[in-house]
RNA sequence: UGGCUCGUAGCUCAGUGGUAGAGCACUACCUUGACAUGGUAGGGGUCGCUGGUUCGAAACCAGUCGAGCCAACCA
């Protein structure tokens, strides 16, 4: 079957130069109208589902958006274009603490719970009130605001950020399906959370329980583990006796003296010479006179510190697992604020040998804060010797400012300890890309040492839905909480009342009171699969679509994200929650350092989007491979930018040139598809394996070195209709046409707007969009050409005659486009044999007149080499 | 301390057993009827280092140095 016939069209009739914010802006409306991208929900061809990740909404963007988000979108239209039923969201996570916070700065506001609720309430963002100077100057503090009003602003502001985001993805050409757009804090989003939180009671993998938490004090919430990060902070060993009793006494090491008066044992290695006969006595305390049981522990590490420790409620997890192993008591000073609480020695709680002295002391730390009181504990005891700095990691949850400490709270956790060989077998189902990533889930889930705290106590999240009955004495009952029906969802506690109580009754004896705590934002984000297919509430779609086909995302929240999603399908609905996972590499500056918005030195994309194109900075992202960090180079744009502007001058090329009916017969033309056919079927199977990098590396050199550079340039005569007969420039008319189709489609998932382009000034009109157009097959030639009859190595020769020629013409300093009246060329005689069928056009390609061979089979076959060469004209000085 | 990744031209990166590659940058030349946001050519690398396997190693193995990430350690 031939390519359809058509005429040339003047080259006048094209653009002279292309407009690309223009066709950006043109196309963007375009798709958006004609629902090209939209998910084709009924048919029988296969889904491919994306889990789209949701960025933070954080009110400002950078070129990593860019650089992963086109990844994902070129691997969505290549399963387009082969057929599948894409269906490919967009969400936005603005749920959390990174919202909450921006919010704060933005409109100088807190939530406080407890304040009057005012109707329509509609702040101006600070900036607009007064400058930052005035700001730090006065002193305001923050406007406190009710829960609702809190919430009220965080929509108002995260609703102006998603439009800029939308924006910026629509510009980039990303194929997200817009129908499908959702919100991690939107009322779906909300019923889903909640729903997966009455499932896990109901199948026994969440509980409540009274603690020791990861606590942060500034922002007042606790933290799960997954968020904490180590840094390298500056601290001191202290050195001081405690007191044996019966005689006696020892030197501890200490970095956080500040916590004596929480100290509830002392621990040394039990085969320690220097201490083992202190196992089973009692110590005392220096200035609080507190009685520790002194106990052995192979934790311990001798030559550490003195090899003997004080444990304290809580100082670090250690503490923690000797606390729960040894039975100790609980003596806890340090507040949820991070100030030492009000307590009194010589209690049960706080027993003492001295409790005059005992609180004399403390109440000088009292109401102090933990760096304050170190200080204060440090001057009144009895150093053995000065402190001793040392450098030592300490736990930071990544977004707060102070170390963690360890509190006991009452918090709702998800179980996971007891499921690590499971979530293991689940990792290795899903196929990772690239492979090695699959080593960090592995490394994470091994190494697991909490179950996940999935309760905060903060205001901008989903609610943790459950209510407790008060009893009639006024007690609250924690362990017998009222939970929702299915139907109430989504429900607000601390607003709605639970069924058969009435809202009078909040807080009354006999009554109920509704839980403040929200969830952690990971157990919403967990469940974007879940989100996007509609679960429970859409279950013919849930079915057909999960697990899902694909999950996209970096490399820093395998352990968060990529773990959590796959625990709660896993407890959900014993599946894995997609097939494949594919995790992209980040963008570091030109210092090789990853760049992040508390470093500085965060590129912002649109400038670059402005200067070279969507479909340049596309090109720059695609080139990347998945899991590899690239450095940021704009250069790689310009290549971008250079690539789509030759597809445009191509195309003008070809399209100007007509189609004339015919079947390509030329030696040279059928070369050309036979190497054309080839690339296809690579490049088919490279897309399949998620290395689509290297399918634009593949694409783009046969475009420049097999086509543009060379075939173009040898066919050009006979394209003209100047060289040949009719057949023969039907043969190149066809070919090209045929080769221009081709090319156009493979760079598609790539440059959507140049690609788009060319297929409208080459399509017919009830032809769509070239992203709903088929990828090119194996098929495809196969009915366009019948069997293959080309040989590849003949444009080879071809192509190396030309470069030999137009080599010789560049030593000799003289334009490629002299003609040569005369050239002697020395060349293997099969060589020649294959040349003699593509001569032709070498010949008008070098504008050649007259040649004679020096056939010599002492020759490299597949070589020449011209040993004389005459012009026509002497060559311009 | 353990796990993973990386080390190739000035720069950004390909290349997993067979004569070291691309683009950018650099140099020279050329306005030729798709294209000067172009074209034709050119120079430039002991593939971090040391051993080993092999007829043959940038690639495989062992070790080593350096960089990055993830974790462990946190008294």
């Amino acid at each position: 079957m031939q390519f359809p016939e058509r005429s040339g069209r003047s080259l006048e009739s094209f653009p002279k130069a292309p407009d690309f914010a223009e066709l950006e802006k043109h196309w963007g409306a375009e798709w958006l109208k004609k629902g090209t991208y939209t998910y084709p929900s009924q048919g029988d061809a296969p889904i491919f589902s994306i889990d789209t990740p949701p960025p933070t909404v954080s009110g400002s963007l950078h070129v990593g958006h860019i650089f992963s988000y086109t990844q994902t979108d070129i691997l969505a239209r290549f399963a387009r274009m082969k057929g599948m039923r894409v269906h490919y969201p967009q969400g936005w996570d603005d749920n959390g603490l990174p919202t909450e916070r921006r919010v704060q700065n933005y409109f100088h506001i807190r939530c406080e719970p407890g304040t009057p609720y005012e109707p329509g309430l509609n702040l101006p963002p600070i900036s607009e009130v007064m400058t930052d100077k005035e700001l730090a100057e006065k002193k305001v503090p923050q406007r406190a605001l009710s829960r609702r009003n809190f919430v009220e602003h965080c929509l108002r502001l995260t609703t102006q950020d998603e439009k800029q985001f939308k924006d910026l993805f629509t510009r980039v050409g990303l194929s997200a399906d817009w129908e499908l757009e959702y919100v991690t804090i939107g009322k779906h989003a909300q019923r889903i959370a909640q729903w997966s939180f009455l499932d896990l009671m109901q199948k026994g993998h969440a509980y409540q329980v009274e603690a020791p938490t990861l606590w942060d004090c500034d922002f007042r919430t606790a933290v799960a583990q997954a968020e904490l990060e180590d840094r390298d902070m500056p601290g001191a060993f202290h050195e001081f006796d405690f007191e044996v009793e019966g005689g006696g006494s020892f030197t501890i090491a200490t970095t956080r003296p500040e916590l004596l008066a929480a100290c509830v044992g002392v621990a040394c290695h039990p085969d320690d010479e220097r201490y083992k006969h202190l196992i089973g006595k009692t110590a005392v305390t220096p200035l609080f006179s507190a009685p520790v049981r002194i106990f052995g522990s192979t934790h311990v590490v001798p030559d550490k510190g003195t090899g003997i420790l004080m444990v304290c409620t809580f100082g670090d997890q250690t503490d923690v697992q000797w606390w729960r192993e040894e039975k100790l008591p609980l003596r806890q000073i340090v507040g949820r604020d991070g100030r030492l609480m009000s307590i009194q020695f010589g209690t049960k709680e706080f027993p003492s040998k001295n409790p005059e002295a005992a609180n004399e002391v403390y109440a000088l730390i009292e109401k102090k804060n933990v760096k304050q009181a170190q200080k204060i504990i440090v001057e009144r005891l009895a150093l053995k010797s000065a402190p001793r700095p040392i450098q030592h990691p300490v736990k930071f949850y990544e977004k707060g400012d102070r170390p963690v400490e360890i509190l006991t709270t009452r918090q709702w956790f998800v179980r996971l300890l007891d499921k690590k060989e499971k979530l293991l077998q689940f990792g290795e189902k899903i196929q990772w890309h690239p492979e090695f990533m699959k080593a960090r889930f592995r490394n994470w889930t091994e190494n697991l040492g909490l179950d996940w705290c999935v309760s905060r106590q903060r205001f901008f999240g989903v609610p943790i839905p459950v209510w407790y009955p008060i009893d009639a004495a006024g007690n609250q009952r924690f362990e017998a909480p009222i939970f929702p029906t299915k139907e109430q969802l989504p429900v607000d506690p601390s607003e709605d009342a639970p069924l058969g109580y009435q809202e009078s009754q909040r807080g009354q004896p006999g009554g109920f009171v509704g839980e403040l705590d929200v969830f952690d934002t990971w157990f919403t984000s967990s469940l974007t699969p879940q989100l996007v297919t509609g679960w429970e509430w859409n279950q013919k779609r849930h079915q057909e679509m999960f697990p899902m086909t694909l999950r996209p995302q970096s490399h820093e929240i395998i352990r968060t994200w990529a773990f959590y999603t796959i625990a709660k399908a896993m407890l959900h609905e014993e599946k894995i929650p997609w097939n494949h996972i594919a995790v992209s590499g980040w963008v570091l500056d030109p210092d090789r350092k990853k760049m992040s918005k508390s470093k500085g030195n965060v590129v912002t994309p649109i400038q670059f989007i402005e200067e070279h194109g969507a479909d340049a900075v596309r090109y720059w992202a695609g080139s990347a491979r998945y899991g590899v960090d690239t450095a940021f180079d704009p250069a790689v744009m310009k290549v971008g930018r250079r690539l789509a502007m030759k597809l445009f001058n191509a195309s003008k090329f070809v399209l100007s040139r007509g189609c004339p009916a015919g079947v390509p017969t030329c030696a040279l033309d059928l070369a050309l598809l036979a190497k054309l056919r080839v690339l296809v079927k690579r490049v088919r199977e490279l897309s399949d394996q998620y290395e689509t990098a290297q399918a634009l590396s593949e694409t783009e050199k046969f475009f420049w070195s097999q086509f543009t550079d060379t075939y173009l340039e040898l066919v050009k005569m006979r394209a003209w209709g100047e060289q040949g007969t009719a057949l023969d420039h039907a043969s190149a008319g066809q070919t090209l046409h045929f080769a221009l189709s081709i090319l156009v489609r493979m760079f598609a998932p790539f440059l959507p707007y140049t690609t788009e382009t060319v297929w409208d000034w080459m399509k017919r009109d009830s032809e769509p969009s070239v992203h709903l157009a088929a990828f090119p097959s194996q098929g495809e030639f196969q009915t366009f050409m019948g069997v293959d009859a080309g040989r590849p190595e003949l444009l080879d020769v071809a192509i190396v005659a030309l470069t030999t020629i137009n080599q010789q013409k560049t030593e000799s300093k003289t334009s490629v486009a002299r003609p040569v009246s005369r050239i002697v060329i020395a060349i293997h005689p099969e060589t020649l044999n294959d040349l003699l069928l593509v001569w032709a056009e070498v010949a008008s390609a070098t504008k050649v007149r007259s040649v004679e061979w020096d056939k010599n089979p002492s020759m490299e076959p597949g070589t020449l080499k011209v040993t004389a060469v005459e012009y026509d004209a002497a060559p311009i000085a």
